[in-house]
DNA sequence: TCTAGTCGCTAGAACGTTCCAGTCATGCCG
DNA sequence: CGGCATGACTGGAACGTTCTAGCGACTAGA
């Protein structure tokens, strides 16, 4: 009674081990182990009881390579982006529920964007799902032209022949944390921004014309910062030290923001009652109880649908639906307030 | 000059387009994508010329398929553990190093880990590293059965058959740890624990050895923790409203640590002029300036690189290197100090 | 001049699967 | 009983590679 296949050789089991066992061709093997019509019952059991004896497993590589579909999606990822990572688990549930499987390719510090789609491209992914990408448009262009690609949170010029693009408001949702703040009765609210992120232009458009539509244009105030915490650190010590001290700072992003609240705490200034702070994308970080970080959420589960979805209508489609209806997605925000909001002294 | 592949239908540039155009044999044109020798230099040239025209990209699936040897690493790991995306950082490097390919599949709370490996094993991995695998021993075991399996950061029985085992010294972690602190001048040393978490069981035993060696029997205090931040928070929670106030915290890993933290900072309780903490995993987290947490590193491209060797040793020594040597690899920890930690008052 | 070795290249058979076109019963309708 | 769907099953050709022979043409040593 072992557990090891139980071929010959040291060979792993192939289609025609289980036919030969069972008695049958091939082809019939793989109708049954497709789930696929035209097997009869008992034939059907005595097929996979064959394959379970002797511990058949399919070959992806076979069966990729030889039907026509794929039905796998190529997902580039930060690995270091704990906002990627939820992502990802929103597009794994997605694919699935869609019927299609997910080739993951991580971008880290010593593999580039461009080392990660390529290995996708070469496993014959149909469509490829890019977060937050960081190449030149140029070259996501280039790249649409060869397969369908989706663009998840990196806002692009809309055209008929780049990439699509999934995205959240960023604006809006800038938007909603200034009027949540100014409705608290703060007037002197700081931007710390994200630089060159992705999202950072439009987070810093929302809360410019949001103060400005407040009458407040003569408060506004945007720090240079970034994705990180020390980013966020670096400027709420510089809030700490000089200059006079607002009364509420809005962050590029939940990591930003716990870069700021760990400065203020240290430095003997209390969230929310001296300063209020938010964050953004909601992420595991701003949900963890002792910190109850007030936050723009991102739907997560709804952007990684859309953009399987939109990967899926293209390859399904086929090149005609390229050119219908509009190429971009946008998702509203949704403010989550929970504890570092109050209103000012 | 379009930039889209010059073949005449739809289909993906294959060896018979580039063969035709180059007017060579589509063996002559493997071997030359494949940087193997056997062809002249002239020829060389004017096959990849043709292949660049085309925009002939190999297909890994086939190739695969067709040659005995995939040269391809399966990795499993937590999506949402930043400890796991620094270990799956330094695989890929160990890999490429190597001349092996990485395949990654996720575990995420609506991804089992029978799931991922599944995936894995469709793939025809050569080999398995399991990043922190929570499976029971005895799954493991049959896995291993089949191919060459890691385990890293989770310890295993050793056994002949198992997976291999690469891992941190957890007890020394905890020991060193241990050593810093009473050689600072404290005595009332608590640890917050990992509860079932891989490493928790080694660490608990440090501490308590070292506490012991220390004759600071009497002193030892284990609290139930976790590997989250939450799990930390309630700890330290417990220790600021309850029970008499320990000089120092040993916390499971730095998610841990950073709950603590946190709690401590908003109580009011100075850290380290009240309480110092020590954190165990050296994570981007623990590094960050205005954290700058004192840790236990663990060195993890170090691991990763192990883990690698291990499993490329297993593919090409066959399954008669199995037998042979230690079964385990444990990598000394090393204290990192930081400005956590400093004499109790 | 004969061998033997190397070099550049090609034909054709794998690899493990799916797809297509059938074959052979069987059942049902008129 | 003829006709003709319908369903179960099979043979064999793909899919895009790599691998094993082996071929012809040189070079070089004896």
């Amino acid at each position: 009674m072992s557990l090891t296949p139980a071929v010959p050789d040291g060979k792993r089991p192939t289609l025609a081990d289980v036919a030969a066992r069972a008695g049958v061709s091939t082809a019939l093997v793989s109708i049954v182990m497709r789930d696929a019509k035209g097997a009869g019952a008992a034939t059907r059991e005595r097929v996979l009881q064959a394959a379970r004896e002797i511990g058949y497993r399919p070959d992806a590589r076979a069966r990729l390579l030889r039907s026509r579909r794929s039905r796998l999606i190529g997902v580039q990822f930060g690995l270091q982006h704990p906002f990627h990572a939820d992502l990802v688990e929103g597009v794994y549930a997605a694919a699935e529920a869609a019927g299609y499987q997910i080739a993951l390719s991580a971008v880290t510090a010593g593999r580039s964007e461009q080392r990660a789609v390529e290995t996708l491209l070469a496993d014959r992914c149909e469509a490829l799902i890019l977060l937050g990408p960081q190449a030149p448009a140029a070259r996501l262009a280039e790249l649409a032209g060869q397969l369908p690609v989706v663009s998840v949170a990196r806002r692009l010029r809309p055209s008929g022949s780049g990439p699509e693009v999934v995205r959240t408001a960023d604006d809006e949702g800038a938007r909603q944390a200034v009027d949540h703040l100014v409705g608290l009765g703060h007037r002197d609210v700081v931007h710390v921004d994200g630089g060159r992120a992705p999202g950072a232009a439009g987070r810093r458009r929302g809360y410019r014309t949001a103060m400005n539509r407040h009458g407040l244009g003569a408060h506004l105030r945007v720090m240079p910062g970034g994705p990180t915490e020390e980013a966020g650190a670096a400027a709420a010590r510089a809030l700490v030290t000089a200059g006079p001290r607002p009364t509420a700072v809005l962050a590029f992003n939940d990591r930003c923001a716990s870069g700021v609240l760990d400065v203020f705490l240290r430095a003997g200034v209390a969230v929310p009652g001296d300063v209020s702070v938010v964050g953004f994308d909601d992420s595991r970080l701003a949900r963890l109880a002792h910190i109850g970080l007030t936050t723009v959420g991102q739907d997560v589960a709804r952007l990684a649908r859309l953009a399987v979805g939109r990967a899926v209508a293209r390859v399904e489609g086929g090149a005609a639906s390229g050119g219908t209806g509009a190429v971009e997605d946008v998702v509203p925000p949704r403010l989550v307030v929970r504890g570092t909001t109050a209103p000012p002294r």
